[in-house]
DNA sequence: TTAATTAATCGTAATATTGCAATTAAATAA
DNA sequence: TTATTTAATTGCAATATTACGATTAATTAA
């Protein structure tokens, strides 16, 4: 085990968990947040500001680009990263509606 | 490793990975939406409504209680699951804000 | 060309997660 | 009391995650 027996769930479930997986670390938490905040920046400047090794930062990287949450561009040497703006459209979409389901005001048993 | 290194991320950024982490696996979004959708229900329904084994529910129900996003209550040989209303609103307006962040409108470089 | 810079990838260690069978604990029913 | 029912816990196996040093690949600078 260790794996989520993915098939036995909706689409829909399987999305949301995908989705909050990914922000499931402070690292990338922190990667998207600064990347919100300084609009573009590039693997290196992350790696100062997070304070991880660079091997881990591209690590996060790569699972935030797996989901397409970010894009990177190469730049010379570099690679400038950003968000991207459709795709966490979306997901704030798809996770808002989970949030927001409403509750009947009625309690516990 | 394995263990992710907490202590240099903020507070707020650790919250939000936490909570969303807690939403990272199909089966706990199934439950809450369950409970959100059935209001309140025992261990034993979960268990025949997800379709793993008992003991892997509780251990699901285990962690989402432990971030208080719902609560039991002894009722008997049973216990009845509900969503704990107050953390749950908690939680939504802790990953709303960062959903919520506004994107500079440029893009990559 | 050769050196330098940058980021991805590889390999590995430590730890966490997922899942389940078996057991235990706690309450109710007979 | 002795079943029975229900859910938590224990123990374990398989896999995933996190982190980092070392290496590699790719680009630019000298």
């Amino acid at each position: 085990m260790g794996t989520a027996k993915t098939e036995i769930f909706s689409d829909q479930h399987n999305q949301i968990a995908r989705f909050s997986k990914a922000l499931g670390h402070p690292a990338r938490v922190a990667i998207l947040e600064y990347l919100f905040k300084i609009n573009s920046c590039i693997c290196g400047d992350l790696v100062l500001e997070i304070g991880l090794a660079q091997a881990t930062i591209s690590q996060h990287l790569k699972e935030l680009k797996s989901l397409d949450l970010i894009q990177g561009t190469v730049a010379g040497t570099s690679v400038c990263y950003c968000i991207h703006a459709e795709n966490w459209a979306k997901m704030k979409q798809t996770l808002s509606e989970f949030l927001n389901q409403d509750l009947t005001p009625q309690n516990c048993c």
